[in-house]
DNA sequence: AATGACAACAACCGCCGCTGG
DNA sequence: GCCAGCGGCGGTTGTTGTCAT
């Protein structure tokens, strides 16, 4: 039903854009009487809308302390890694972006990452199938070169198989989906500590791509991984600062650590400049951020993700 | 200037889980 | 235990602004 050319609903709600003056009410009310509840809200406040229109107007878009303007490309790199690892769940993801709304964030990806995931969805498949091809057969090869070891073919096998474990390839997509962006600001990754201080870094990222029954030294983990958001570097693209990933450790076979074909490859995030890039031996093995997708297929005989 | 395509944003809808009666 | 009310969340749609043709 309209009225007034506006749309109100059966049961009397209005519907539609909100009013400066319906918005000074709403804050006036909350401000001197805080949130509460949102049908009396609506109610005492004078508002002939619904407590949970009122409720979204006040999330959204007048609570204090949100920012308002485009998402920094910081922001959105935060989102793309966020995203990869938790899918589409919006309010989680905006508790890590102080001032925006799940809202928001959800609107951001639709516009600018939907049809590119559409337009690469296939294109991904295909490099996940290639990646995860390559690992297996080397997985096998590394396996049969090590015929006195417990790790037999089958039980290698058996391991691809595996539900209790972060397959490779769920590994390998949520790296594309975090590196595979067009422009080189989605690369600039904030800052993560090293792996004597990923408790700095969100914890549920390092739990999350550590997959296989070996300890951490002994087979894929990726260091830290995710963002400290009070990173001092967080925003510079120049050369010195920019962030990199850089090998770290090497293949719980390869006691040499140098990186040679046999060996699990792990990586660090870093950057040139805190020296957060220099392997455990010293070594500095640096890919740029840049080229990590190229890197990842082209790691010759050693492991990649 | 008119128009269409697209992006960005605001708001609604439906579902689900929690809670209190 | 059941149920209604409510809030939170994700999906979707509607509106407005911008830009290219």
């Amino acid at each position: 039903m309209w009225f007034w050319g506006f749309n109100v609903q059966e049961q009397g709600w209005r519907k539609g854009p909100w009013t400066p003056e319906e918005d000074k009410l709403l804050s006036e009310y909350v401000n001197l009487h805080s949130e509460g509840r949102w049908s009396s809200v609506a109610r005492c406040a004078g508002l002939n809308r619904s407590g949970k229109s009122c409720r979204l107007r006040w999330v959204n878009y007048l609570r204090p302390g949100l920012k308002r303007g485009l998402i920094t490309p910081q922001e959105e790199g935060i989102i793309i890694e966020l995203h990869a690892l938790w899918g589409n769940k919006w309010s989680t993801i905006a508790r890590y972006l102080p001032g925006r709304t799940d809202n928001e964030i959800k609107n951001f990806w639709r516009t600018h990452f939907k049809k590119k995931e559409k337009s690469s969805l296939k294109q991904q498949k295909r490099r996940s199938q290639i990646l995860k091809d390559k690992l297996q057969k080397d997985q096998l090869i590394h396996a049969q070169q090590e015929n006195t070891s417990t790790k037999t073919t089958e039980a290698l096998e058996g391991k691809m198989n595996t539900n209790d474990h972060h397959q490779p390839q769920e590994i390998t997509k949520a790296l594309y989906d975090t590196f595979s962006a067009d422009t080189p600001s989605d690369h600039n990754i904030a800052d993560v500590n090293g792996p004597d201080h990923h408790q700095q870094c969100f914890p549920v990222m390092y739990q999350d791509l550590v997959w296989s029954d070996a300890t951490p030294d002994q087979d894929f983990v990726l260091w830290g991984g995710l963002w400290n958001l009070d990173d001092p570097f967080a925003g510079r693209t120049d050369s010195t600062n920019q962030y990199y990933m850089s090998k770290v450790a090497v293949s719980q076979n390869n006691n040499n650590n140098n990186n040679q074909a046999t060996g699990h490859v792990h990586y660090q995030y870093g950057s040139v400049a805190d020296n957060n890039c220099s392997n455990k031996n010293g070594n500095n093995n640096i890919i740029p951020i840049q080229n990590q997708a190229r890197a990842f297929s082209s790691c010759g005989g050693s492991y990649i993700f």
